[in-house]
DNA sequence: GTCTATAATATGATAGAC
DNA sequence: GTCTATCATATTATAGAC
């Protein structure tokens, strides 16, 4: 008997899949393979297809850098401390550079759809807020603040294509290491 | 009658919608209509199809790049004036920002082959080389050049993602103001 | 909730006329 | 060199059994 596959593992596997080839690469097929779901059970759990499913990833990945991955960033400890923290979870997300972020390629022209391109829309915005914040209270004003919380995101997203082009993650791991300075040093 | 179309105009249109839509969403339909050939001139003209057409785009962006975008380094003036002239036509070659990098789109996983990953790992080295030697001449050591040419690569590929997401391109625009002080300076 | 079977369409690719 | 017409296959999606 067929047992029912838990919502969590599911949108994982998705992630995966989605992140990795991109929406148009993600083939129903694919999907299948690394949900281990067949076609029609995946139209089950979600009735609009492929666009639903984008949509969902985007927004269980706009959830979890908020909840998962930025949370150090409201814990105790010094600003670069917490950063430090935050940093390494990122780090795992991405699998030491070695997994591509969805905003990179969930974004690239196609049918994914309005909606699935505001969640990630709103993901940047949840990383934008969080880093910001965490810059400012180490002693930043807003203004350059949000300017290098930008720059983070702008690095972490290129550290992934270059690490993708090249196969050595190491531009990745030094943005890594340069994440607490950057957000939190004068 | 129909023309022949030439190689230089076709290419640019290919570059377009695999730069544009990535590997997998440049369907045959798409390039045709970029191209305003039909499918069957297309494969009279790469007769293995879309992946020799991806190779053929990669291979352009790879002489491209040194031929076109990074020419004023090896140009008059001192370094700083040379990047800022070769900033410029980058500017333009990703159009503010807007127009994403094959670095990027045409390296997600699928079906490319590994022709197309080796030409683009190709443009990736000739930036490298471009901007190194730039900064070596500007006064860094070799080992920091390399690191800050890296640096630079990063930095465009990143805000290229975040433009794309965001639909705000400032993140570029300060990538490309910033260039020649992050490859000159002491 | 998952499955097998099937449908309708889009896809990459080819044959042959002009 | 480009075209129309066609092919085989892969694609997204649905119907209905268990």
């Amino acid at each position: 008997m067929p047992e029912k596959i838990t919502e969590t593992d599911l949108i994982h596997a998705l992630s995966g899949v989605f992140r990795t080839y991109g929406y148009e690469g993600a083939s129903m097929a694919l999907i299948s393979q690394a949900t281990g779901l067949k076609k029609s059970s995946l139209y089950h759990r979600f009735p609009d297809g492929k666009q639903q499913m984008a949509r969902a990833v985007a927004h269980a990945i706009s959830g979890g850098i908020e909840k998962q991955a930025l949370a150090p960033l409201n814990g105790p400890g010094s600003p670069k401390a917490r950063v430090k923290q935050a940093a390494q979870r990122l780090n795992t997300f991405y699998e030491n550079g070695n997994k591509p972020c969805a905003l990179d390629t969930l974004s690239i022209a196609g049918d994914q759809g309005e909606a699935t391109l505001a969640e990630l829309r709103e993901s940047y915005d949840a990383l934008i807020k969080g880093f910001t914040n965490i810059a400012i209270e180490a002693g930043t004003k807003p203004k350059a603040a949000q300017q290098r919380a930008i720059r983070a995101i702008v690095l972490i997203e290129g550290a992934l294509v270059v690490t993708r082009i090249t196969g050595d993650s190491d531009s990745f791991k030094r943005v890594i290491k340069e994440l607490p300075d950057l957000l939190c040093d004068a």
